[in-house]
DNA sequence: AATGAATGAGGGTTCATTCAT
DNA sequence: TATGAATGAACCCTCATTCAT
């Protein structure tokens, strides 16, 4: 903690010496595996996302000492704010269209994150705390939406929320960087929709 | 064991069962390569392949010099079968439950088939030949069944044969060789099927 | 915690509190130094150290540019007072009583000084003024002793100190920080000393 | 299993065709590995013993797969030449003296090969396959010698088999590939064995 | 003087693919 | 034709060491 017992009357700027160097290429990886996975998948090698930000592969480990640090710090931002977009949603629109239109927000951004879908089913180890995340973050938020759904009646079948969130993700599976195949997705999902609203369970 | 050791005074055969011992070996590679990918998925390297199938890696490589080769051989046949199995549904029952009962049959197999569905979106050319023959051969029936079951009025939503199939194949991702989460892809596929049947498209 | 808030109105102190910060960081590391050698070998990471002692790795390679540095530091003091207890020993018995009663303190200093031998064998030339101080200080004391013990009578074997310092820091070399292997190198010292008694040659 | 039913009224030469090419790299990897090890020691990058032997890594990890089969290659031969010598020693000598031939020689393989000491106590666990052929095979041997020197009273102290081992093992610790301090590990390893003979034990 | 972020060489290991036999 | 040895690129990860703050 190198002091800054100083002036300070200075806005914000001055502290952080070193810091703010070590948050910029913080930032750096994060923006360059952001890139990397959407354009080559979650298991794009270290050393070609450090290239990518302008850091050596050290920095990289220093910041994220497990790959799923990095995954995590990608995919996080976003998640939270999917999981943040549920209130207004169901607070400005009947459980029926909220959900739809959640779920769809959520379609959007797993479709937009390629390499997502395959990381939370690779079944490696290392991505087992983005997985984690998704149960203890989006699936209570899917949950409660779902539930407010069946109570107002807009949805006739019961769903587990986890298993539907997965199943989205899946649907976005083939969803490429340039947004090929986008519409596919989001066609399937609303399938997945009507299927939950309509009056029968599967054949 | 791909023994030769006579000096065979036939006139032919000299040739033939040459030929039959490199059929044999093929066979015995699809035959490993099918169990592998079932129990580690596409992804298995050609040598354990070649192990298991008990000839050596230059021997894989011959008969199969792209490793899509391979998979499409593992897959074709059964993706043959699933083909196959179209007609006799068609007639014993209504359009709508001969569409469910193929779709079912289709999901068990694909889920079966781990890695198939990573394979078919994995961006990788290696696997196109793949893609092409689910085109033209499963696309085409399953349009057949689709159909049908629209004319009959047992589905009321329009569907793109490809996309769905595709849409099935990545609901059956995350299924493992011991048969987890295979309850979740029917679950899915059975709520994709109750979209197609309802009368109001998505949201 | 370096502060060093003064104007420093004062004529020499402001200097001297510096190197009190300084001095009690390099204290420090060697402490921590001196424990992680015994508990993981010479070779443990020079941020581990710098860890253990709560400094920066920086402040590590100011004080200890040469990793023989740090190494000479952590042995130096107790190497000068192994050095310091010939005389009394000396003093308080027979020569001969007095040399292995010498020789037994230096070889549990050696023995519990995990990774000695090996840097001092190493070949590395970072460790050459350990070897250095070695000569100049250990030797002579050794040599005393066995001059004294040979006048007397105690001993019958001539032997070159350097040397026989050396074996015993080699007997040494397989104790391990619990204490473990700890008999077998004393009692191969044992042997080393009882050598020296006995009257004849080796074979 | 290459066929090789033919002729065969050849001596030796004609068979074993990709194998004799395997066996020269092998034997190559083991030489540069002899080599190096005295050179620079056990710890030797994988790469560089491939370098020198003329081979790629891959070739290196073909054949040893773990670095331990590499050591154990290297000792091994010498090590059971070792083992062999004991009896015509023993058939030829005295029991005192036969130990100690065996002894020197046992000393001149050891400080021949730098690292092997090192290795034995290294605690690493790729070495422990070697250390367990010092036990099972070297171990025996030197007891046997030590047994029959007791009985007939050539050497007064009872000592453990193993630990007299290692104890030479790292006596021989310092001995450069050149020769250097060849000598002095001899001299001390005769300094052992005058005290195995004399009838006083440790001070 | 202290800090700790950044660097990047370096070592281990795997595996697709080629090719001599 | 089958074999499997050889190759070497490619990955992962660790650490000694430097240097801006």
């Amino acid at each position: 903690m190198p002091a800054n017992t100083s002036s300070l009357s200075t806005v914000e700027p001055a502290t952080r010496p070193r810091r703010a160097d070590a948050r910029q290429n913080a930032d750096a990886l994060v923006e360059a595996a952001t890139a990397l996975f959407a354009e080559a998948g979650v298991d794009v090698p270290a050393r070609v996302i450090a290239v990518r930000a302008g850091v050596g592969v050290g920095t990289l480990y220093r910041h994220f000492p497990l790959r799923s640090d990095l995954i995590s710090a990608v995919f996080r931002r976003e998640l939270d704010a999917c999981v943040a977009a549920a209130a207004p949603l169901a607070a400005a629109y009947p459980p029926g269209e909220a959900l739809d239109r959640w779920i769809m927000r959520y379609t959007r951004f797993v479709a937009a994150k390629r390499g997502l879908a395959g990381a939370l089913h690779s079944g490696d180890p290392a991505y087992e705390p983005l997985a984690a995340y998704f149960s203890t973050h989006l699936t209570p938020t899917l949950a409660g939406l779902l539930a407010a759904a069946r109570e107002s009646g807009d949805i006739a079948q019961d769903v587990d929320a986890g298993e539907f969130l997965g199943a989205v993700a899946d649907l976005c599976h083939g969803v490429r960087p340039d947004g090929a195949a986008s519409g596919r997705a989001e066609r399937m999902v609303g399938l997945l929709l009507a299927g939950l609203r309509s009056a029968e369970g599967d054949g």
